[in-house]
DNA sequence: TATGAATGAGCGTTCATTCAT
DNA sequence: AATGAATGAACGCTCATTCAT
């Protein structure tokens, strides 16, 4: 029970072990602090290694920073494909994705605003990592709302549409999540989600009152 | 012979100006680079100042910072009021509002990430600016879609749940305005939303399928 | 009397004195311990000035190292042409130059091993600055040989070839300076040089015993 | 069933030749980067070793480093010793001395450039290995000039000063060899060094003009 | 004995802030 | 009041050396 959890010289992973400790450190740190006001010994520290370590595993910070932000992106899709198979009818997949989405984002607190710093940072040097992902992930979101409208056809609007208002959606939620004053759990916001997406807010018939 | 004579080359200006001045080069670089990639030597430079006279006006880099952010949000109010006022029917006084948001932000670049960067900087510190101004501005939102369920009532949904969703849409659609193939207006983008949001994308009638 | 003198924050010097102030410290420091092994907060110390100063005169440890070497070349050439010049008769000329060569290594500790430093580390990046500047007054030189060769006519022997020997004993000398047990003054040693280097050491008509 | 079995893969080098592998992969790049810029790592890499061997066979870089210039040592002493029993005529010894120096150095690219930094880094440590060395030798060297005075005597001179006079202008020659336009062979070289050594360039009875 | 992963002191450089002019 | 030279804390990264395997 000593606080002092007995620090070992040169513990001697294996090499996957350490990157995945030190990558874990980082997550935490980048998303507590962001990736300019984290320094590289805090992130040994937290990990349990010298700063020399770091640099051997990682080439430099912010190949560190693109690593964890890979991390993320590894584990939302699993989240997310996980959620849309676990559903067979094409508006419950909806449902599940979208929960799994904001859930996730709920579950690891200021990874959203990494994804954006990246975009700052890196800006000059190439794509965003989160929208490169996210783009080519759009096929397989295309093809849920393809299926939709299989269901409930509808010539007034594409998938490509319902697409776009899906995600405006979502990361509209995920951005404004942590603001809100919480008083609906995610479950009850994505069924409202849905209400409007599936009906919108006005009932049949009263239109063109 | 007066002490002031022959500065006719400096252009004088007001205490006031010089401020403006300085905001406004701060502003166009921290959208473009960021608060920490912004040195402060640089936004000397491009307001046409010494970076004393930087901290004349300022106590830190920080200040400066969310003198930007805060000129923008008043921007930003100032264009969104104008907007809502521009229009009689409730309905249509949300279209337009949402169309003055999401142009302020296509029309100024990076800021949204600004404000997400502060967030994450100064989040010990202090509420972000910008949701402090969205909760302040939360009761208009709502007297809004109170308007709007007067007109189409709805016992399903409440004021503050459209409110929610309107919020989520727009959001979404600025975060990911730059990152989506832009095959569309602002405007088509806009009247999709509207036609989603009062109807979704179900027809009527279909649902029991 | 005070051993303290007096550090006065922030002394405002012209910025000639700080740079001549900087490169004095750092010269005697790159002397006396080679580059790589002096640090610059150590020269920021003995300049008496902050480690920023440094890098606002010059843009890196590099640069500075390079300004210390050309501030000992300009010396040296001042003072090679003043001896140059002292003198009339050409074979005086050389042995003025002579001694003024070995005279300012030998006033200058050390120094001659910083141009050597410069050769290895900076090998790949361009041209030694001081053979770079030995190549830039071969011409002088040359003349000077022309117009002994001229008194002393020699169709054995060219200005050149002379020239190159004349080099070989100089620096030659310099090097072993330091390191020869010192029982003669220069001046002893530079006569000697130009005995041998007249006459040689075989008496006339010993040759072929 | 001897442990020493079945290692037949590796080459099972002897640690004399290990020591030896070491020293000559060092050698070649402290030879081209210099001492500080040279990594152990580097050094392990190119001898085929790990880095932990390095330090089993040499207490520091710098002791390296050193058994580097001790080897290249050993090596000038056996050329300058094999030089010089090669020619029975003590003239001929001091030419044929003399080729083998420059030659040697001319062989070993930069080699004098780390003796020269030896002494820089080292200064405060010990006196340099080169000019520990180089004193130990001017018993032969004088000894060498002692018989060239027996076959050309002359008062007027000293075998010490002929041996000063024949340091300065080897090293001299080693020195500026790199950097002179390359017009002639060693040997040429080496031919009017002795001219000059041997009669000066002023023709006899031109004295007194 | 040989290895190379791990270490951490050390260093060059930057940049927000101060202050003499 | 305005300036910009001066400051020095802070930080990313390296590399000689150690030590668990």
């Amino acid at each position: 029970m000593t606080t002092e959890k007995a620090k070992l010289k040169r513990p001697q992973k294996s090499a996957e072990e350490r990157r995945h400790d030190i990558v874990a450190a980082a997550s935490e740190l980048f998303a507590e602090h962001g990736f300019q006001s984290t320094d590289t010994q805090t992130v040994a520290d937290k990990a349990g290694v010298g700063k020399g370590t770091l640099y051997r595993n990682f080439k430099s910070k912010e190949e560190l920073f693109k690593a964890t932000l890979d991390m993320h992106l590894d584990e939302l899709r699993a989240t997310v494909v996980r959620a849309r198979e676990s559903e067979q009818d094409p508006l419950e997949k909806l449902r599940a994705t979208w929960l799994a989405y904001i859930g996730f984002f709920e579950q690891n607190n200021n990874i959203i605003e990494l994804f954006i710093e990246e975009r700052l940072y890196f800006r000059d040097q190439e794509r965003s990592l989160y929208f490169t992902r996210l783009e080519r992930s759009r096929d397989e979101w295309r093809a849920l709302f393809e299926d939709i409208l299989r269901v409930y056809p509808n010539d007034e609007v594409t998938a490509s549409e319902l697409m776009d208002i899906s995600g405006q959606l979502v990361h509209g939620a995920v951005l404004l999540s942590q603001h809100t004053a919480i008083t609906q759990s995610t479950r009850q916001r994505v069924d409202l989600m849905m209400r409007i997406f599936m009906h919108g807010f006005i009932k049949p018939g009263q239109d063109n009152i």
